[in-house]
DNA sequence: CATGAATGAGGGTTCATTCAT
DNA sequence: TATGAATGAACCCTCATTCAT
């Protein structure tokens, strides 16, 4: 009986905890030794489950991306309205902030190192960008990509702003914001 | 006499040359002598401009944001309705687009490495943001910082998007709906 | 299961034998991959067991300061005479003379470093001083400080002769006339 | 009419000057830009004056090696007695303490350089051991190259002890405590 | 003569990675 | 499996030295 009983969850586990790490420090800047360290193992350790620097950090964001965003939009189901819709996104992304900054962190350092190698591994990119894709339609309630396309990058932005420092930014107010341009510019559609 | 250099110039000079090294790469991946390298230059040079990797970025990153907005932002002046502004402000976007996608990349990388340290430095951030937030005004035709924060955010997040690998955006076409929707939600709430 | 090693019992091997290498170099002029190359390990071994070239050298010096004198001084003893005593002597610095050569290039190199900084590190000089004297005093058959230290003086001040290239020095001879005159001045005291 | 009236007199103003930093760092750790900065010159004029600093190191030794001696002993001069030589010593060395530990500092530099590569240069060593010999001579107002070498060690051994940090040595008393050996020494062996 | 910008080999140190235990 | 000692290439940075001005 080995002492671990599942050697790919015990990896899984190994690779959420060392987010946090490759978030505050970025790709470059992180040690094998610092993440063994923060893991509680040996370096030897962290070599046998990930072959590599390099790879270690692509499975962490290929966890990151399958992390299922049905479940996580779950929270935003139940609503009636457009409005109620984006008032509840706002409570979501105040509620997650952190975590979502450091995912932009990890997805801009993996798209750094990306354009400078081979672009195959864009795989994982474009998937994860349709289920996004997916999500933002079923937030709106309308199937139109352009506008799915302009839900995210307003939500990206949003974070991103957040990630620069500006503490400002009011999430729920500008969500509620968005949610009445959209019902205007629904109405004013179908007219 | 020694060699007649206009020593804060070169400076400048350099700063300019490395920034697509530091965007491409980041800021942990890069070397000194890959930037060295990169301007021609031999480490001993580098140094003789820069004290440290670390203020050469830092001085990259307060460069960048001295960079006259408002100089950029005249290329949107002389248009007379929103629609015209926010289609004016597509197609600057499209022409600009590798500049910022790299630009971000830097921002990022900066903020990675600010928040492990002091703050301090976060004055240029924030002065950067203010005039960010004053040009966003200028461009809406209206003094209102949440509808500033609105547009910038969404600027942003579609700089991201595209920054993650999503060839399908178009921004001319993303902005152009943002018009829209500005203009019935503005109409709209005049009535 | 580690590799095997005396962690403790391998840093003072390293020690003992980088010992010569500063001894002939000096503090300034010897480089790690030197040190590396001549205990035949690499660079980073050598770091692995010291934090820093400072700090290798302060242990070394360290580890000279607690190389027991007194079992060193056995040699002198069983002699009866102050005569005898200052002949063995003689014969013990003519045995050990290179290594008092090189302890002393050390001492000074230490010295030399040392007042520049915090003189903390004073501690180990000091206490290294004491058991000379006090081994001064155990040779000499007298607890006189004033004349243990007049010993010190004469021995360092022969070594250092030595150093600096005399080669017609006669420490025997001199460590007899050194006997010599402690007689009669211990002699005509009493008187 | 040049700058300055003599060239190598301001060189040998300029190798004055870098005694200090000398004794303090030691060879290894002086940077050719700190004495420059230390004498208020630019790299540029150093190099103008001498060809390396090996060679601006071994023009210092020379320097010092080269101050009359003899005038210095003058000082000791006008005493009758040995004992009155003795005290006289013993203030001297006093006064000059600073002085002579940097000396110190400096020709065990100039050892430890000397013994690694060709020993060629030990010229001015040995010339200069002649001179100090005849000094020693001089003060003891007897020819005896034993007994010179004795005075001089003992010397050599006081300073050392000073340099080591022992504060607790007394220059006079110890001084003092040689004149009376050396005196019931002599009068002895005239029986 | 004097300056200080420029060089690039080399210094101290770190790091991803390997491997004996 | 798990460990951490070992490696040496490569990192950031410094230095003696050169040379255009």
């Amino acid at each position: 009986m080995p002492k671990i009983v599942d050697h790919d969850q015990y990896r899984k586990e190994l690779l959420s905890k060392s987010f946090d790490l490759f978030a505050q420090k970025g790709y470059g800047s992180v040690t094998m030794r610092q993440i063994a360290q923060s893991l509680a193992v040996s370096t030897g350790t962290l070599y046998h489950y990930f072959p590599s620097k390099q790879v270690l950090f692509e499975q962490l964001v290929e966890e990151i991306s399958q992390q299922d965003v049905s479940a996580a939009l779950a929270e935003l189901e139940g609503t009636q309205t457009l409005s109620e819709s984006m008032t509840a996104l706002g409570r979501y992304l105040v509620k997650n902030e952190d975590y979502f900054i450091k995912w932009t962190y990890i997805w801009v350092n993996f798209c750094q190192h990306q354009d400078s190698k081979t672009m195959l591994n864009s795989s994982v990119l474009k998937h994860a960008n349709k289920r996004y894709q997916q999500a933002a339609c079923n937030v709106l309630g309308v199937e139109d990509p352009v506008l799915a396309t302009f839900l995210l990058s307003f939500v990206n932005g949003l974070i991103l702003e957040k990630l620069w420092g500006d503490e400002t930014i009011d999430f729920i107010e500008q969500c509620r914001l968005l949610g009445k341009m959209l019902m205007v510019y629904l109405q004013d559609k179908i007219n």
